[in-house]
DNA sequence: CCAACATCTGGAAGCGCTTCCATTCTTGAT
DNA sequence: ATCAAGAATGGAAGCGCTTCCAGATGTTGG
């Protein structure tokens, strides 16, 4: 591997010549210029980016922090990153927290150790003081899918009471009255905020919230079936059944068939995010969009403007959660005759 | 941030010392290993990774170029590597290519000037020259998905053809004859091998493989359903069908029914991959298992043993598909009666 | 008590690049 | 032709760490 030594040698130019051509300096002669192009294609020279860093204190990369790899939700978060950073010549160091505080922790030192010119965190475990204590180091930061007041813009998020009032708001507008909610760990910011617009929307309709009605999953698949179960197993009375999201809403589904309930006859089911999939299940999910890419792209924006200093970047908050309508949701036939 | 020179300073021991200690080294007395762990602690230090990577030329962190960062395969790849990786203490760095040749060199290129210490790589554009070629240089790598005869030791796959052989012996040992097919891009090596499957068992149950039936797809769900309609709209004949994918087989169960086609009972449908949501379809999608995470935990494993001299591990390159029965295929009543 | 060896420690060079500063070279206006 | 202002170049220090080498210190056995 060639060294910028051997450029500068064969280029008949000094090392600090070779470097402003490299990061396209002013005052730089085009004869220069062109010998030291010249050089650096023959000897096939790439600069080396860890030595780089390591003078400059830049890295030209953006850190981010999730929760998990897979999933429907992640999985289009990152690839949306990656491809507007890539575009802009940023590379990505992507690393996972597991949403477990120490875990966390350790993800971010090392995207911090590593140089990173900023960071993308999708956290749970660390608390709101961490982040605010972490925003006032000098590595410029933004914070998905979370919204703390005290770094209000760096924040990046969906308005999650609103897509959980939406989706309440729909099946009582469909005649349901008996609705049982399956949501995500109340340990997440997202799932009680969710939780707060179904019962907002219950409370709207005169409609008491029942505990009997109620399962605190994990947002898996798997969570989603055994909800279903116990609220069947328990005998609860109920004609939709509300899910803090997709994965868990197709569990419940499942649950629902292997106790011979038809969807959506018998009972309804809306989900929450949009996923990829809930096009592809049957009947096809009715769900909550959540608008996964628009917020991950708009949280490049910011770095690009902030950071790589790119003009003419608007800048949005907040997201809307919207009602994407399909087949799982049917009007309630008791209530309207 | 503390720098080793305040470390050292601090403990009142030579540079040379205090590396000893933050490397583990031998040869340090009791006595400086204290000291300098208390200054360590009481500066908050933390090693600045980038300055030792470019001083050893190692960097602890290996880099991994996948296709797509979205969708359930890569998703559980990544997840798992992320995490073998991570429990060895080391460090991932990940991007994409595509499936573009320009993009996957670029990647590799990324990867390679941040000094990884090794490569985990998932192309489907390069070709197995470029691949053989790399492969001889200094920096070791892992090929995954794909078998390259003259560097077999450094590829981890599944035996596609069998895979493709198993979901057609299956349809056939159900009663059916007439078996569509819906494949994956026949650029890709893992598609024509799963249809050479497909043909080979076919071809042992004397049935003829017709054009009529069959349908190059892009592995997205979106050509499953256009493959399904296709065949629908051309009236061919068929009792079942085979996809190369689970997602497009979801997509084909999605037209069958814009059709008012029975699912099983009217057509039966056969994925590939067993990826997490086909539990969740209905009727639960049978298919083909793909132990992605075994596969991408080996490829850790090979890694581990060979660059970073962990002993006892276990190596296995190829590895074997297997027929996974849910509900989406159905005996033929026609064949039997 | 001292040789002989093993263990421990410090000095200094160097990884490949950036960047500040000083020096030299061009301009163009006078 | 002259000179200042600006443009182009080179030298050298330094980013934070590793590692080789040599020298210092400690330990053991005769």
């Amino acid at each position: 591997m060639a060294t910028i030594y051997e450029v500068s040698a064969l280029a008949g130019v000094s090392l600090s010549s070779v470097s402003r051509v490299l990061n396209d300096h002013e005052h730089v002669s085009k004869k220069t210029k062109q010998k030291v192009m010249a050089a650096m294609a023959e000897l096939d020279y790439r600069p080396n980016s860890i030595a780089r860093s390591l003078a400059s204190s830049r890295s030209d990369s953006v850190g981010v922090l999730v929760s998990e790899l897979h999933g429907p939700f992640f999985g289009e978060m990152l690839s949306s990153i990656e491809l507007s950073l890539r575009n802009s010549g940023k590379h990505v160091v992507i690393t996972t927290g597991h949403s477990d505080e120490e875990s966390e922790k350790k993800g971010l030192d090392f995207l911090i150790d590593r140089n990173c010119d900023a960071l993308i965190l999708l956290v749970d475990a660390m608390s709101d003081d961490d982040l605010i204590k972490l925003s006032k180091n000098k590595i410029p930061l933004v914070i998905l899918n979370r919204n703390i007041p005290e770094i209000k813009g760096n924040c990046f998020y969906l308005d999650n009471e609103l897509g959980g009032y939406l989706a309440a708001k729909h099946l009582i507008s469909c005649g349901h009255k008996d609705i049982a909610y399956i949501s995500g760990p109340l340990s997440k910011k997202d799932s009680t905020e969710r939780l707060k617009g179904h019962k907002k929307a219950l409370a709207e309709a005169n409609i008491s919230f029942s505990k009997a009605l109620f399962y605190e999953g994990d947002y898996r698949t798997a969570s989603g079936k055994e909800g279903m179960n116990t609220f069947i197993e328990n005998e609860a009375l109920f004609t939709a059944v509300a899910c803090s999201n997709d994965e868990m809403a197709s569990g419940a589904m499942r649950g629902a068939r292997d106790h011979k309930l038809l969807i959506p006859e018998k009972c309804s089911f809306i989900g929450f995010d949009n996923s990829f999939f809930t096009e592809y299940l049957y009947p096809q999910l009715t769900t909550i969009n959540y608008p996964v890419k628009d917020m991950a792209i708009m949280s490049t924006h910011w770095i690009l403007k902030h950071v790589y200093k790119q003009k003419q970047l608007e800048i949005n908050n907040m997201f809307i959660p919207k009602l994407i309508e399909r087949e799982s949701v049917q009007l309630n036939k008791n209530t309207l005759k």
